[in-house]
DNA sequence: CGTTTCACTTGATAAATGTCAAGCGAACAA
DNA sequence: TTGTTCGCTTGACATTTATCAAGTGAAACG
């Protein structure tokens, strides 16, 4: 590992709270790696030896079944994966593949465990973080179950807007085709669902953005903090 | 706390490891508490104060949005809920209610954050129990997404059978109103889903379900530990 | 520069799923 | 016992969502 890549990784945080000492060894057992794009790291029911963070990038997270595949989140800088696998010592449930150039943390899943029992403060930021996690796919389970597909797309578009900064005009962080998957619905279906919301002040231009309508928008979106808030 | 309900509490996964004097300090605060059935007892959106632990019955956790409920597990003796909201301090996720008399311990969740610090043993149960809580949700994502109502139901008789000692005879363990919810169907969808895995020799009468041709159903459901194993 | 690829879109159609209304029958209460 | 409630089922129908096939346009490539 880089020694001009620790910095961002201790201020994680996973690694912020923890003594310098256990942050040192979970470091030395620890590597990083650069992944080109659309690299599968890691593979559905293979054993995890790893806990994942992504430094750099992007990575999906997904998942097949019966010839089938969906996506499951998309992680950027920052996040974590792998970690209840890894702490359970259990198959991964999910693949991941890289979707642009990445950096990713391993940390033998073995190290987290053995720092786990020694360091007070990273148990807490393990469990705090896997908390974290849980509750995030709750909320999706939330939204998948009681919200049509327009209802998620506006949703998510709302979130994003007000992630992006608040503008009326922002990016989509993702390709439709993903972006269909991880709600739950055909690329096809998303092309009609956007056509769907220009009533509601929403026009999407390849990958821009521009919600015109905000109150309409959030009419039929409906968003509340125990669904769509990430943080809470 | 009757003195009786100890040795059974004690006995749990996530307190079978701790030490002596923790576990009598969790015990210090918590109480038991008997409720009748279909009692709301705890109400997504408010805060959380208490880890619940289910001694006895069946509790029903479930989600709101936009006049729309969905249920989002059934819980039997043993179970631990809003362990998450509990550990990060935020409000639930989710409502909770009781589906026949049941016995809940309610531990203030104050007290779990400040024993986890103290106990390793503790800490190490909170987050196996955690990351299997997390591991299940996905499991459940997995099943929406990849596959129909159809599948679902199929797999669910099959999981059920085999938990229930593998019989080709069993009862249903929920009412079907409540199953089609945690299935993500109506109620009248799950009744001609039923009709139609006759083909694959399941009958149900009432609750009781008879499984005929198990490889034929197996056929259709195509299980895998991955989405279907609990325990995996 | 032309060709190819590929994500996206669109239309036509099919399949899956939900809604509404009605009826059945078991459990329950008066 | 008699009526009532309620979960379940069924049929008819509507809506949502998926599938298939074709076409467009922009980026990538030789």
């Amino acid at each position: 590992m880089r020694a001009s890549d620790i910095p961002a990784i201790r201020s994680l945080q996973l690694f912020r709270e923890m003594a310098d000492e256990s942050f040192a060894e979970l470091v030395r057992g620890a590597y990083v790696q650069n992944f080109p794009p659309n690299m599968e790291m890691i593979v559905e029911g293979d054993d995890c030896d790893f806990l994942h963070i992504v430094v750099d990038g992007t990575v999906e997270l997904f998942a097949n079944w019966n010839e089938r595949e969906t996506a499951m989140t998309i992680l950027r800088e920052g996040a974590t994966f792998i970690l209840a696998a890894a702490i359970r010592d259990a198959p991964n449930l999910m693949s991941g593949r890289t979707l642009e150039r990445s950096r990713i943390i391993m940390v033998p899943a073995e190290d987290v465990r053995r720092v786990f029992e020694k360091d007070q403060a990273f148990a807490r930021a393990v469990v705090m973080e896997l908390a974290y996690c849980y509750r995030g796919v709750i909320k999706g389970v939330k939204g998948l179950k009681l919200r049509s597909s327009i209802e998620r797309l506006a949703n998510y578009l709302l979130k994003w807007q007000k992630k992006l900064g608040g503008d009326s005009r922002f990016t989509l962080p993702v390709e439709k085709r993903r972006l269909a998957s991880i709600l739950g619905m055909t690329p096809e279906n998303l092309s009609r669902s956007i056509k769907a919301l220009r009533p509601y002040g929403v026009k999407i231009d390849g990958q821009e953005v521009t919600i015109t309508d905000p109150d309409s928008l959030m009419a039929l979106a409906k968003p509340t903090p125990l669904i769509d808030d990430p943080r809470s």
